[in-house]
DNA sequence: TAGACAACGTAATACTATAACAGGTCAATC
DNA sequence: GATTGACCTGTTATAGTATTACGTTGTCTA
């Protein structure tokens, strides 16, 4: 797998692999390579990707779900760094801001980008079974969303699309 | 204007309404409206729109934007309602239920639903200048997002759709 | 009218998030 | 090499959001 330290490339397999989370990857390698892109994208924007926030980033990758903020703090904590809200606060929000973690609003909850420096909006899917979280390329969601608006004369900003449901692998178990 | 006791009808003009949030309109008779459509859809469910459940629709029908559920609680205890945050939640969670009341998630706050017993999936529209709040009609947003779903094999249950932005009052004002 | 059940009210608590301030690190500058 | 200033981390304290648990009242029906 290569650095992928460029913006989104359509030429790029990693840019173009749709999100893993519902099926069966080497995940092991799938967080490794978000890792090395952060890094890279951290270095490109002039940014410092320090120990806590790394750390954060790390512990969100170890699955494919989203975890509240108290839950990260608890690891953090354990891990030997602050006990206190605002130490996983402030590193969320950095992430956050960084475009390497998404908020979950349904779920107060956070969860990694799977696909950082990738100009992308997506729409997160989750699972209510296993509380898998997908992001699902949402660009002719977007695209409707941003016409719908228009009909009102409203001009969209910023859109948080968070469907609820059942994985492939969750559905097989009904 | 019409009782409205029906379910979505595209020869009923109410129905086909657009969402008048941004648009000048009277307010006094939207407000009512929606009030009597509450009424006959309850009575049609064979639930309760009890004298605490209708005050709190009433008081986010008092304009359309979305309150937080303490905002809510304190004009209830000045109403003379329970003073404590389930007396709120259990309304509005009441109101949810029964469609007449969207959760924004976005703004832990909650919305009156201005077309109810109309068959709707909308998407909210949040000015952040004037906090207004529309929703907009979302079938096609929703089509798109079922497709985007369907090519991760992940069904959609439910799905929230809120977009921040400026109204078309508040763009003028830029 | 007795029983079942829904609705309301309260107290207590859990969960999520932010404000305000102190000390530490590091790079650029004098 | 000391100094400044920006940024980062940590703390305490507090604000804001939501739920659990339990007792009482009201309503409907058998």
């Amino acid at each position: 797998m290569h650095p992928h330290d460029h913006p989104h490339d359509p030429a790029c397999t990693a840019c173009t692999t749709p999100d893993l989370a519902f099926a069966p990857h080497d995940h092991a390698g799938c967080a490794t390579d978000v890792l090395t892109r952060a890094d890279a994208l951290a270095a490109a924007n002039g940014v410092r990707l320090t120990p806590v926030r790394r750390r954060v980033l790390e512990i969100l990758l170890e699955g494919h779900r989203a975890m509240g903020a108290y839950d990260v703090l608890q690891r953090l904590a354990s891990d030997g760094f602050g006990h206190q809200p605002p130490v996983a606060y402030r590193a969320l929000d950095f992430l956050v801001e960084q475009g390497l973690v998404h908020r979950i609003h349904r779920l107060n909850a956070f969860a990694a980008c799977m696909h950082p420096g990738e100009a992308h909006a997506p729409a997160f899917l989750i699972c209510t079974a296993c509380h898998l979280v997908a992001e699902a390329p949402a660009t002719p969601v977007r695209a409707a969303l941003n016409k719908a608006a228009k009909t009102l004369g409203f001009t969209i900003d910023t859109a948080h699309i968070e469907a609820q449901g059942l994985c492939p692998a969750c559905q097989a178990l009904q």
